[in-house]
Order: structure tokens, then sequence, then C-alpha cells
DNA sequence: CAGGGTATCTTGTCGGTGACTAGTTTTTCT
DNA sequence: AGAAAAACTAGTCACCGACAAGATACCCTG
């Protein structure tokens, strides 16, 4: 009846934040419970809220995580080759891989997001991004970096969540990393604009 | 006890609409319950899922709501001007002036996002969208235009997600308007280019 | 190794919610 | 007017979040 290890295990914080990235991808953000997650770490409902205090807790101890991992994942293509484009790629990257993560982070309703670990993290994003951007343009203190920096964030942004949401028109294949480059070659495209892809081609009017 | 119209008043299909975009924007489109839409309509609690059949019935009727009014709302600035930067301008005024449609609308879990209404509304956004881009470049048959589109719509929509989550940096100001056309500027500067390699400089940067 | 203190987890409970069913009232059609 | 359909009410059940109180395991001192 009682699982091995009823009590202390020892790991429980860690099993519901595994559990709730698991039961996130299934049903969504805000359809998870607790008494849900409780289930699948193998306690009793009340067992989650003692960690996090509150539904809330749980969805906000996710976002920090995600933040840091998107933090993570952009510092690192930031440093292995500097270019916007890459940068980008590994923000559209990580919402594929962290779907659960990166729809938490987006929902502050849902969470508090004036926490100081989730606030810190999301620092650390922007200062990546506005890395990447500020390293195309000419200095890192015109005004212009500003807007530019936020027109960076604004297209991948947009790029990853209409992706996510598979709210894009049909005919641009399911690659995502390519897709994301063409994209992102829209915005940065100082040279030559060798935009067409190789293959595909679309009876246009968008829509069904 | 009872309300002057307990039955039958006629518009209960509308009264439960503008109560959901009320409760909506009090707190959050996962959190509005049937039962408050109910009490906010004077009827009983089960009353509301006559008309939608379920949570998600009410939800699948604002995000087709939403569609429609983005969709009209696009359509208005495209014929007005023409300009990309107005049909942008007009999407983020529309997720400033209806957020609880915006937010429903990219809630895909939330509600019906197959339902034919609100695929019918989201073609029209996409076939307005996609005209402003294709007015922009050459002609709007050629493969680039549907990855320009997609960059388009793409910077547009991310940009306003971040901007109604205030997840954009500090300084920008506080003149929507004004910094949305400054970032739609950044994707359509073919003539000028300015902010990449080649800096050149925006004449009409008004504020900041 | 005993015993107390504390962190961790369980059990029980309460109000609220979504969905369903059955019943009641109103409107509409003929 | 009378029947049929539409619109709404009332009741019920399982589930959930939050809270309170109790039980259990770990830890530390002695």
């Amino acid at each position: 009846m009682t699982p091995a290890h009823p009590y202390h295990h020892g790991a429980l914080r860690r099993a519901v934040l595994d559990a709730a990235v698991v039961a996130i991808n299934e049903v969504g953000p805000a359809a998870v419970s607790l008494r849900d997650l409780a289930r699948r770490a193998g306690v009793s409902h009340a067992a989650p809220a003692y960690h996090f205090g509150n539904k809330a807790g749980v969805l906000t101890a996710v976002a920090a995580e995600g933040h840091n991992l998107l933090a993570d994942a952009l510092t690192t293509a930031h440093e292995r080759r500097g270019d916007f484009a890459d940068v980008g790629v590994a923000y559209v990257r990580f919402a594929v891989d962290h779907r659960a993560h990166f729809e938490v982070m987006h929902r502050p309703e849902l969470y508090d997001a004036a926490d100081p670990d989730v606030v810190a993290a999301r620092a650390r994003t922007a200062h990546v991004l506005y890395a990447g951007v500020a390293a195309h343009s000419g200095g890192p203190e015109e005004p212009d970096v500003l807007v530019a920096g936020v027109a960076a964030w604004s297209l991948v942004h947009g790029f990853t969540s209409l992706w996510v949401q598979q709210a894009l028109p049909p005919g641009l294949g399911d690659d995502l990393e390519a897709v994301a480059r063409l994209v992102a070659k829209v915005l940065f495209s100082h040279e030559s604009r060798s935009l067409t892809g190789r293959k595909e081609r679309n009876d246009d009017s968008a829509s069904a």
C-alpha cells in the first residue's frame, strides 16, 4: 500500500518538480494539480504544498528553473559562436526541448514573477540576448541598440511562440533550425539576401 | 431572490461572453469559472454550459471573437494606409485594448483551436498580415514572401507578447505606438539597412 | 543509546468547481 | 389552445486547493 519510502525520501522537492514538468507537457501549465503531482511522486496529496506552499509556488520554481536553463543555453550559444542567429536558434531550441518550462515562464499570472530567483534568471537571459545584438551592431551604447535588441528579442520570441503553438502557416517545412535561421536572417539582412531555401514552394494563399 | 428575468432573457450567451471578458481581465483566462460567469450573469450555475457545452466552449467562443476582432482591426489598418508598420501597430493596439481576447487566443490548450470559427478567423488575420508584407516586398508569389511574412508576424507578435507581459526592458518609454513603430522599422529597412554592420540613421526616430 | 526537537509527510476536512442528469419553465410552432 | 422544443434550474458526484492537526522519521545532544 504505502510505497517503499513513505516519508523522508529526501528528494521530494526534486521529484515534484520533475513530475510537474511531465504533467505540464501532458495537460498544460494551468491544468496541473498538486494532487496529481503528489500521486506521480508517490506521496500524499498534501506533501507538495509543504515544499512549495501552494500551486503557484510549484510553478514559480519551474519558471525560475526554466529561466536559468534558458540563460545557460543562450550563454553557451553566445560563447561558442557569438552570432545573433546562433543565439536565436538556441532560444527556439530551448522552447522546443523544454516546452513545459517555456510555457510556464510566459504565463506570469500562474506564478510569482517577482520572485528573486525568477528576476535574476530573467536578467541573465536579457543580458545575453542584448549582447548578441550589440555584437552585431556598432557599439553597445547607442540608443539604436536598445531598439534593435527589443526587435531581435521580439522576433525570436514571437517566432518561438508561434512555432510551439503551431500557429505558423504550412509550407515552412519541419526543420526548426533551418526555418529559424531563415527568419532570423530577415532581421539582419545586411548582405545578399539568399533567403530562398532549398526546397519547398507553397501555393500561397495562406490559411485553410 | 431570483433576478427579474430568471429564464429566457434571450441574451444569456452574449451576457456570458461579456462576463467572461471581464473575468479574464480580472483573474486570467485559466482561472475563470463557469459558476462565476453564471453569477455575474445572474443565472444558475449550470446555465452557461447549456450554451457553450463546457468551459472550453466559452473560451473557444472568446477566441473566435478575438480572432475576428483582430482581423477587423488589421483590415481597417491595412485599407487605411496599407503600410506594414500601421498593421503592426494595429496588432499591438488590439492586444492592449482587448487583452482578454488576446490572452485566450494564444492559449490553445484552453480551448478548441480546431473550431471552424476559430480557424476561419485566424485565416483572415494571416491573410491581412501577409498582404501587408507582400506589399512591402516584391511580389506575393516569391518564396521570400513566406519567410518575410513569418518574420513580420513573429516580430509583431513577439513584441506584443513581451509588452503585455511587461517583460521588455525599461527605458523604452510608455508610448506604445512610438515604440512599436521603431521596432517595426528595424525589420523593413531594406533601403536604409540601418542597425546592422552598416550604421545609418533613422530620420524620424522621434522619441525614446 | 536514550530522549527530545524538528523537519517531513499523512490524514482529515471545508468550500469551490466542472460535468452530468433530471426536472421545470418559457417560447414557439401549428 | 396544445404540443414540442428551447432555455434555464436544481441536484449530485468526483476532483481540487488550502488549511489544520496528527504521525513518523531524522538529527542532535548527552
